[in-house]
RNA sequence: GCCGCAGUAGCUCAGCUGGUAGAGCAACGCAUUCGUAAUGCGUGGGUCGGGGGUUCGAGUCCCUCCUGCGGCACCA
């Protein structure tokens, strides 16, 4: 006997060994149909494979995302059956599921081009209506990797012999086609359905090491139902309109040129953007107690030793030679002029703990491919900064400075985030003492700041990830449609300052060596730019579209008071934008609206007759009238930023205007 | 850096197996003064990414370099 308890609480009995399909045959043809595979205890387990004693089985169909993932392996496993009917000699590797789909690495001498993809997908379509039935297997590891060799799968028979001796090897067979597989998989491959699409060619490395060869690797997308996969495919439309490399031409915010990749040629409207990031990034570190500097963008070579960047950044730094035989680099990092800063003065106790800010732009040679748009750059601006402080003071730096970040990212509505741990890397500087009271220190302030973020902040670990001078907190944000960035880090280092001989005197009256914290809270302000682009889809708040307001007329009998209009909004300090030309309102509102100026005020006779703006938010349909000291009000008021918002809300309203 | 793909007017793209370039939008000019997402007519604009080669002849074929796109690797 064997007693199968379902989820709802019901026990079924069977006299002996029953299958996933079985049970659900018993309980509905139209669950039978559905049923992908089952869980036994929780553990994955084939539909059609027995069960031989008591257990809570657990019917998976299309609907849940553990289903979806099957589809997704079986899609990668019938893609993989496809190219070898049509490519004989190619080797299969490894094909896993994916979010949203999934992929397969091949190894061939013939790149698949993206005219075989159509064949493929063709070929995938036919082993589906073949509806081959999908075989668990269990086979022996020597045999197994003898049979793959036989059949010149080198690959395959070098993850077998990978695999940890004395585990049951399970082979899933489907039709003539055999893959190793921990499985589960569907019943057979008419269950997959036609609900998928592969969509893209790439490069992969063999066990993604670039020392490796490099695969040949085929993307596709898999669903439950083909309305799934129309949606996805939608989606994906609708991310391509919020590219920040498409926006950004279209709103005139940037360009790049050929003679110069990687590096932006930002135009007035986007520098604009990037001003007013600055700006309110510096109210808020001025308010946190840091000082700003400018330190050189370029530097002789003995500093950069002093630093162990040119022993351990060197090949991705700019360097040049002088006409005297002298070598410079253009600065990576902002430390080692901070450095210079905090060492040009004796500093005592009482100074710390020292907060230097600079918004230096940086330059790094980043490989080629790594290029991509405002996102991988050569040369960046950093909103960075460096906190000498004694040891007892590191731990409150830390935890300051994480509040610092936090608030910042609310202010753009980000507020879901990671924070991760990066750890000692294998090229670094300093000894293992250091870096174990550097990762300690920030293990316990990041255990402080889950603790306390009500589940908003979730915490992981980057095992070597770290920076060669010290550990890292790494801050990922996540923006509107669900991607995730690594923005601001907070590294602890107990390196750089001895390296550079640095000292403060002590209240004992030694001379000790400081601790320094980097920082750094949006990182790359162009980078930072590109996500706020793509979070808002261009629409920016208020207080961050370049052009704030567009006043347009309707006739040329308007010119004289949308002038006046303009003049007075600039006066409350708007970013106005006066749009006289003799065109119908129409045409006006349309070209306004496609580069997304957030608000249109319109005048025509009737508003200059009556000293009124007819207001029209992005977006919106409908106006609203109002009279101009009143718009002028009220736009003012909404074009704050969200810092300085807070502070007049805080201070009751005097009707007085407020000097910032 | 590696794999694949691409580079034709400001933008989006067409240009079959080689026979010295085309559309729409934009721009410019003229007319139109028209109340909330495209007024009409007209005009100009390209050494087809750079260099080399094959050919009587190259946007089209070959080589090479550059840049971009999608991944991989790397990373803010």
């Amino acid at each position: 006997m064997v007693a199968i308890s379902l989820p709802d609480g019901s026990q079924r009995q069977y006299d002996g060994p029953v299958t996933g399909l079985d049970i659900a045959r018993d309980i509905g043809p139209g669950l039978a149909k559905a049923s992908l595979a089952c869980t036994v205890d929780g553990a994955p387990w084939d539909l059609t494979r027995p069960i031989d004693r008591d257990a809570a089985v657990t019917l998976v169909t299309g609907k849940d995302e553990a289903g979806l993932e099957l589809i997704r392996h079986d899609a990668a496993h019938v893609m993989a059956e496809a190219v070898q009917e049509l490519y004989p000699g190619t080797q299969v590797t490894i094909g896993p599921a994916i979010e949203n789909g999934f992929y397969y690495d091949f190894a061939r001498d013939e790149p698949f081009t993206p005219e075989d993809l159509a064949a493929i997908e063709a070929r995938m379509r036919a082993i589906v209506d073949r509806d081959e039935a999908i075989v668990r297997e269990e086979w022996d590891r020597d045999e197994a990797i003898a049979w793959f060799k036989a059949r010149g799968e080198h690959y395959k028979a070098e993850i077998i012999a990978d695999l940890p001796a004395g585990e049951p090897l399970t082979i899933y067979r489907q039709g003539d086609w055999l893959d190793l597989c921990r499985g589960p998989h569907l019943p057979s491959t008419g269950k997959l359905g036609k609900a998928f699409k592969l969509t893209k060619l790439a490069g992969a490395y063999w066990r993604g090491d670039s020392r490796n060869p490099m695969l040949q690797r085929i993307y596709g997308t898999a669903w439950a139902t083909d309305n799934q996969l129309k949606d996805y495919l939608h989606m994906l439309e609708e991310a391509e309109k919020r590219d920040h490399r498409r926006l950004g031409r279209e709103m005139d915010l940037f360009h790049f040129e050929d003679y110069a990749p990687g590096s932006v040629f930002w135009h007035d409207k986007g520098w604009t953007l990037f001003q007013t990031l600055i700006q309110f990034v510096r109210r808020r570190q001025a308010a946190a107690g840091f000082q700003e500097v400018n330190t050189p963008d370029m530097m002789d070579r003995t500093l950069w030793e002093v630093s162990g960047h040119w022993q351990n950044y060197r090949e991705n730094m700019f360097t040049t030679k002088t006409e005297d035989e002298r070598d410079f680099a253009l600065k990576p990092m902002n430390c080692p002029g901070h450095m210079a800063v905090y060492k040009c003065a004796l500093r005592s106790y009482r100074d710390l703990p020292l907060k230097i800010a600079e918004f230096g732009k940086v330059h790094r040679y980043e490989p080629s491919g790594a290029l991509h748009g405002l996102m991988r750059v050569r040369s960046f601006t950093q909103d960075d900064a460096h906190v000498f402080c004694t040891p007892d003071q590191l731990r409150a730096e830390c935890l300051k400075l994480n509040t610092l970040i936090l608030g910042l990212y609310e202010d753009f509505g980000f507020e879901q985030l990671t924070i991760k741990l990066a750890t000692r890397p294998e090229k670094r500087v300093g000894s293992d003492d250091l870096w174990d009271a550097a990762e300690g220190a920030l293990q316990g302030v990041l255990d402080e700041v889950v603790a306390r973020s009500d589940g908003r902040v979730k915490a992981s670990v980057n095992p070597g990830e770290g920076v060669f001078y010290g550990p890292k907190l790494e801050y990922v944000l996540r923006d509107a449609i669900g991607r995730d960035w690594q923005c601001g880090t907070v590294q602890v280092d107990f390196n750089l300052p001895g390296r550079f001989d640095a000292g403060y005197v002590g209240a004992d009256g030694d001379r000790h060596v400081p601790v320094m914290i980097h920082r750094a809270m949006f990182g790359s302000l162009e980078r930072f730019t590109g996500i706020l682009i793509e979070h808002y889809a261009g629409r920016f708040p208020l207080w961050l579209a370049p052009t704030q307001v567009v006043v347009a007329t309707i006739t040329g009998d308007a010119d004289g008071y949308a002038s006046e209009v303009a003049a007075a909004l600039r006066a409350a300090g708007l970013r106005v934008d006066v749009d006289l030309r003799n065109e119908k309102i129409n045409y006006k509102v349309r070209e306004h609206s496609h580069v997304k100026v957030p608000v249109i005020a319109v005048v025509g006779k009737r508003e200059a007759e009556e000293r009124t703006v007819a207001l029209r938010r992005l977006g919106g349909a409908s106006q609203e009238v109002l009279a101009l000291d009143r718009a002028r009000d009220t736009l003012k008021h909404e074009a704050l930023p969200p810092d300085l918002a807070r502070r007049d809300a805080a201070v009751p309203a005097t009707g007085m205007v407020q000097v910032a």
